[in-house]
RNA sequence: GGCCCGUUCGUCUAGCGGCCUAGGACACCGCCCUCUCAAGGCGGAGGCACGGGUUCGAACCCCGUACGGGCUACCA
């Protein structure tokens, strides 16, 4: 039997009041929270598309939020970075730092009065409570607990201090954080996750925690539930990592009185070994990737079907398609692992459906990076790069496969490969033939393509030498290795004087 | 330890009780094309973790086991 709550998305009564009234909304309201405490990798930015795509395919709000309470270990730098590699993805955010809507500031760090104020709620309603507990004690207490076995959250001993006396406590300026309260007989905890069904915990499982430090602040598991109500968040989509954190969450909506939005945790994206994606896997920054000369559009793609299918066969698709088919009932609760040929693969699939044009402006940025070509010298060169793009395309996979490829056409003099020319200047024949190819490209009148081909198809039998090693004999005189662009096509581009210049001096390093 | 989640080809997945002798994609292997390498075409190998139920019938429902992951912070 399907489940009834599987993917609902529902307008009307999608909240989670356990016995409440159902609310109704008009919007989808969704968000994506990234910490900048480093750059957007590649698992944020899953749950970033993901958020995006259900805003858009709902015709809601998608909010950036930056989650910068952790002062020591944020930075500006890492906002912008964040930003920038979401512009490149193409993830527009509809209200965020750079985009006030009704409910900002979008930085934890600028919302602290909001925290307080609603901490100052549960103080009020019983929903918090001051707890003077040592961390040291709290950690005796952890320890002792887990080595009996069985719940190790806090023990409530200061839960059953008597108010006043908590209150005189706290004007002696004793030292204290702020617990939530969890009702002793709220009973199971159960959420209706749009990708999983149902989970339940019990509510004994579910421990006080700490809303605020001694210091004042928030924690993140209390800041980030005033946040999520505050702007009106009607879903979170995140990763699983979370989902053990949502019971306590609802306490915390509950204490507020605030509407519990519903919940979405996708599986998270591993490593090779089955542990969930880091550093130590090796690259893992959207940025990265980026500038190994992954294209945004496939790097969309890829990411978007790491855990989402669109039907049974469809890999490749655009953003349009993801915005207006995605669906939360199709996102896959088990984890994925990062497979970087599929990337590779894929980006090709979208490098070769670029134009010739398109292609040369995306490949330029490389080969002026290497020096290869100058700027300036561009423009005049225009026709001549659409010409090699086509070829240089279909071999492609990363941009930066590029230049050692198309090194040859740019090269004054010609580094010849040892190995490629032990191979193919070595052979029987190989001499011979090239002799004869240069004569033959020699007297062409018409360079181009067509003519070299046939002219150099003649070569073989006239020196009685296989096409193979005739031409093999060529390609390395003339690209410098055995394995090469197209060999006609390359003659065409180098340019008569050059081909037969390297023809001519490859002859005497062919031995006979 | 406790709680929660997960388990379909090596990898991403389709599958929602009969359409499944389990479909697609990447990777792999072979053949074709061919001036090399690619690209492309065709074909192949490869999977329901295990054990019990329920049912006329189970990859799909239930229970258990195993394995993996997450959470269990005055981190986010």
């Amino acid at each position: 039997m399907r489940d009834p709550f599987r993917g609902r998305i529902c307008a009307v009564s999608y909240l989670q009041k356990p016995e409440g009234v159902p609310r109704v909304t008009e919007q989808v309201r969704v968000r994506f929270a990234p910490s900048p405490t480093g750059h957007l990798h590649i698992g944020g930015a899953r749950t970033a598309i993901y958020n995006w795509a259900f805003a858009r395919r709902h015709g809601g709000a998608f909010v950036l939020r930056i989650d910068d309470t952790d002062q020591e270990r944020s930075t500006t730098e890492n906002t912008e970075a964040i930003l920038r590699a979401m512009r490149w993805l193409g993830l527009d955010w509809d209200e965020g730092p750079d985009r006030p809507g009704d409910v900002g500031p979008y930085y934890q760090s600028e919302r602290y009065d909001l925290y307080a104020e609603s901490l100052e709620v549960l103080k009020a309603n019983g929903g918090a409570y001051p707890c003077f507990c040592t961390p040291d004690e709290l950690t005796a207490k952890r320890e002792a607990a887990r080595v009996k076995g069985g719940f190790s959250g806090y023990d409530r001993t200061c839960r059953g201090i008597d108010p006043a006396a908590a209150s005189s406590r706290i004007d002696a300026g004793e030292p204290h954080v702020w617990r939530v309260a969890v009702p002793q007989d709220r009973g199971d905890i159960t959420i209706e996750d749009a990708i999983r069904g149902t989970v339940t915990w019990s509510g004994e499982s579910v421990d006080d925690f700490i809303l605020a430090r001694t210091d004042g602040t928030p924690t993140y598991m209390f800041a980030t539930v005033v946040d999520d109500w505050k702007m009106g968040m009607t879903h979170i989509i995140r990763g699983d990592d979370h989902l053990s954190n949502t019971p306590r969450q609802i306490m915390v909506f509950e204490a507020l009185d605030a509407p519990v939005p519903i919940f979405a945790h996708m599986g998270l994206i591993h490593g090779p070994d089955g542990k969930r994606l880091s550093k130590r896997h090796g690259a893992t920054s959207v940025e990265a990737y980026r500038d190994e000369g992954v294209l945004s559009a496939a790097l969309l793609n890829y990411l978007s079907l790491l855990g989402w299918s669109l039907d049974d066969t469809t890999n490749v698709f655009d953003a349009d398609t993801l915005t207006s088919r995605f669906d939360l009932s199709r996102v896959s609760s088990n984890p994925a692992v990062w497979d970087k040929e599929k990337l590779e693969w894929m980006n090709g699939v979208y490098i070769r459906e670029m134009s010739d044009g398109e292609f040369v402006d995306a490949m330029l940025p490389w080969l002026e990076s290497e020096s290869l070509i100058a700027a300036d010298a561009i423009p005049a060169r225009r026709e001549w790069l659409e010409k090699l793009a086509p070829l240089v395309s279909e071999r492609t996979k990363y941009f930066t496969e590029i230049v050692p490829m198309v090194r040859f056409l740019f090269a004054d003099d010609l580094q010849i490969d040892e190995t490629s020319r032990a191979k193919a200047l070595s052979k029987e024949g190989s001499g011979r033939s090239l002799a004869a190819a240069v004569e033959k490209i020699e007297a062409l009148d018409t360079f181009d393509v067509a003519h070299i081909e046939s002219a150099l198809r003649e070569v073989p039998a006239e020196v009685a030498v296989k096409p193979k090693i005739a031409f093999q004999a060529v390609r390395v005189a003339v690209t410098g290795n055995v394995v090469s662009l197209p060999l006609f096509e390359s003659i065409e581009l180098l340019g008569k004087d050059t081909a037969v210049d390297r023809m001519r001096s490859a002859v005497s390093l062919s031995e006979e």
